[in-house]
RNA sequence: GGCCAGGUAGCUCAGUCGGUAGAGCGUUCGCCUGAAAAGUGAAAGGUCACCAGUUCGAUCCUGGUCCUGGCCA
């Protein structure tokens, strides 16, 4: 029996880009064709449920009847993490590979796709370091841990601006577990065989309407309600979940901090400076393949992903 | 036609008791390893409507011109 080979096919693309219907359209494109696939979400808010209209979440009917992994897996009170994500994604991935499934990777974090795709290794984490590095940042301010982080580590301490309190705080802790902690990002080389990344292009302009009028829409659609609802679920203990864009606004609102118009206004703005930084992200990628968003964009990709499959069967 | 308000960054506006200007949004470019829809740094961009006067010096004061909005005829 000939060696087959059962590709990866990731699909990036800023936040309403379409790639959920793209999605699952090549899914369905490649299942014409005697090729299973499945969808593995690599978007760190679907995980959450309850959290469906602020995400976007695709509904049933959306996904059109191919199984979607790692979607609804977490309570709002817990905190997904790179790490945890990348090991759940590989076995998902892992396990469709296996069944002779394609796995798409529906990618709306890039980091998320950076760490399931490439080699990334995660030092361990000790909550209780962390909250103890956390109270000191709280009440010390990051310059100074930064100046402490300096003299224990000089060269990671220079790779680290000394406002940024996220970063100092991991830093000292991955040292204080392990001795040594490396502050930058691992260079563009899979970790997994057969990988292929598509990306989805779609300009500014169309890009920018879209959100708009998705932000309106999920408005109308009752997402003050959804989040009045998970409040009572815990939200604002959710240390992720809380700060998604919508519902970090919408909880703003219910504070008084904003007015209806500006928790709007500024899901708007927050989510099309979203689209940028993910964009910049994916850009730098140079192992993507770019197609302009859209219905035909699915049919290529299947058509290259059959490439792959039948050319490891030496049809 | 008269009165009032205003013309300052791509947009919305702040400001300078006279010493050539700022904020938000937008744009551009970075960093990122257990919160990533997060966190964080920087840059570009303005003959301050136009002309003249006063002044050592005007975006700011004075006069005029043009334009915009409102009110009154």
């Amino acid at each position: 029996m000939p060696h087959v080979i059962i590709p990866v096919v990731a699909l990036n693309g800023p936040t309403a880009s379409g790639k959920t219907a793209v999605a699952v359209a090549l899914a369905h494109a490649l299942g014409a064709g005697g090729i299973e696939a499945e969808v593995v979400n690599a978007d760190s808010m679907l995980v959450y449920r309850g959290m469906d209209i602020g995400t976007a979440k695709p509904t049933p009917a959306e996904r059109g009847g191919v199984p979607h992994h790692l979607i609804d897996i977490m309570d709002v009170t817990q905190s997904a993490s790179v790490a945890d994500f990348q090991a759940l994604a590989r076995a998902a991935i892992a396990d469709c590979r296996t069944r002779g499934v394609v796995p798409l990777l529906a990618g709306g974090s890039a980091l998320y796709v950076h760490a399931i795709l490439d080699d990334f290794v995660f030092p361990g984490t000790d909550p209780a370091v962390r909250a103890r590095l956390e109270g000191e940042l709280a009440e010390v301010g990051a310059p100074e841990l930064h100046r402490r982080l300096a003299s224990v580590a000089p060269e990671t301490a220079e790779g680290i601006l000394p406002g940024n309190g996220r970063r100092i705080v991991r830093a000292l802790e991955v040292i204080e577990l392990t001795g040594s902690f490396r502050s930058t990002l691992p260079g563009w080389e899979y970790a997994l065989d057969d990988v292929v990344q598509f990306g989805l292009e779609v300009s500014r302009e169309v890009l920018d309407a879209r959100i708009e009028a998705r932000v309106e829409r999920m408005w109308a659609d009752g997402l003050v309600a959804e989040v009045e609802r998970l409040v009572g679920q815990g939200l604002r203990e959710g240390r992720t979940a809380s700060r998604a864009l919508g519902y970090r606004q919408v909880l703003a609102l219910m504070d008084g901090e904003l007015t209806e118009a500006e928790a709007k206004q500024a899901t708007v703005t927050g989510t099309r400076k979203f689209s940028r930084k993910q964009l910049g992200w994916f850009r730098r990628d140079p192992r993507i393949t770019w197609l302009p968003a859209g219905p035909e964009s699915a049919a290529s990709m299947a058509s290259a992903v059959r490439g792959i499959v039948a050319g490891a069967r030496g049809e």
